[in-house]
DNA sequence: TTCACTTAGTGTACAAAGTACAATATTAAT
DNA sequence: ATTAATATTGTACTTTGTACACTAAGTGAA
């Protein structure tokens, strides 16, 4: 499962399937694990084929494994999920016929998923939003330069819910693992804001017996 | 695997294997999954045949699917765990030959383990330490009735460091999922304790979001 | 019955973190 | 100069966490 941020929106990334079973459904990319590859290897590379993309760092969720998941025979699945930016709209492109095509969808108003995917999903972002809470996962999924509110924006989509302004950058230039720059937000017709990094390095510190990065 | 809580140490279950590889060496409980059953329902089959325990609801912890991990072949392995009392010493027997007996050992000092156990018990314990500091999870470790000083014994146990007895209290008390009981430690020579047992109904309220139980 | 011993049980002052709440500052566009 | 839009800032209060030491109660031995 890859998240993804855009204009205010928490984004899942789907494909549409090329085979059967659910053959044109919309799923959530995956497919199976190789002999000589390591299951983490294994989710990297299915990520790439079935939509271009490459490098991201996921996480491993959680493991499905009901008898009767798959219509044709015993499928056990271990999931994985990351966070991404989506700036540059980066072009999504299948590398093999197994997947139609991949696109970004709301995680709002998801419509059913083939197999199980829609409890996958569910399971994933209800973790998303207890993690997000405690430990400031959510820089993954902005531009490298970024406004509070921008940020703020993105946990109050998340959350789903609305946040104080004034609380919610104290809360997060208190924990110090923002970098303020000298740059200010440009193209805008009002105000602009300051521009703000995320240090990794600080956040590492911070959060190195966590699990996520 | 299996913790459990003992004269004041956190101990793990053990089998030694009666099977090649790793013949004789000490491992954590595990076997094969089978066709007609759900990963959780092996899990907890393979836990019985191994050691005789019934009934103990594990939760799901990671998927370790490094290429050789087992000399034999390709082996992914689906890693659970739980916590249990260890009141009444209940008898540890296999019920199958692939394990020749099943013990307790203190997590502490735990010798090598086959394949690669040791990696998976420790990333496992790390889990365990993280999670009780945020949610009590530690009830699961105890006799049903308890007393406070039992209940800190057991925390520092885990945490492996020392706590403030009334602050321990304090926060213990304050989330109101302990009930006084009307009775006193007995059998011991000193001042007898009261008695204090975990109500579970108020746990779920507090932690409905949460993984366990 | 008294005394010694052992553990149970308790409170207060301070620090840190979270929460509720609204006015002023800056910039662009007109 | 004015308007409109968003950025930026502080204070009072509540809640939670932390450091710290004495008294109470029960047992067992003299």
């Amino acid at each position: 499962m890859i998240f993804g941020f855009d204009k205010g929106e928490l984004k899942i990334l789907l494909i549409e399937r090329n085979e059967e079973p659910y053959k044109d459904w919309l799923a959530l990319p995956g497919y199976f694990v190789e002999q000589q590859e390591s299951i983490d290897e294994a989710a990297a590379r299915i990520l790439y084929e079935l939509t271009g993309l490459r490098g991201i760092f996921m996480e491993q969720f959680h493991t499905f494994g009901e008898v009767k998941r798959h219509p044709q025979g015993r499928v056990i699945t271990v999931a994985y999920f990351a966070m991404i930016r989506l700036s540059g709209a980066k072009e999504l492109k299948p590398v093999t016929n197994y997947a139609k095509k991949a696109f970004w969808h709301p995680v709002e108003s998801l419509p059913e998923l083939a197999f199980d995917h829609s409890v996958i999903f569910n399971k994933a972002l209800q973790k998303i939003k207890r993690k997000i809470a405690y430990q400031p996962i959510a820089f993954e999924l902005l531009p490298e330069k970024f406004t509070l509110t921008q940020l703020q924006t993105l946990y109050e989509a998340v959350l789903n819910k609305k946040l104080d302004k004034r609380n919610f950058r104290k809360k997060m230039l208190n924990y110090g693992i923002l970098k303020e720059l000298d740059e200010k937000q440009k193209g805008v017709s009002y105000r602009a804001a300051k521009l703000y990094k995320f240090d990794k390095r600080k956040y590492a510190k911070l959060f190195k017996n966590e699990l996520s990065f």
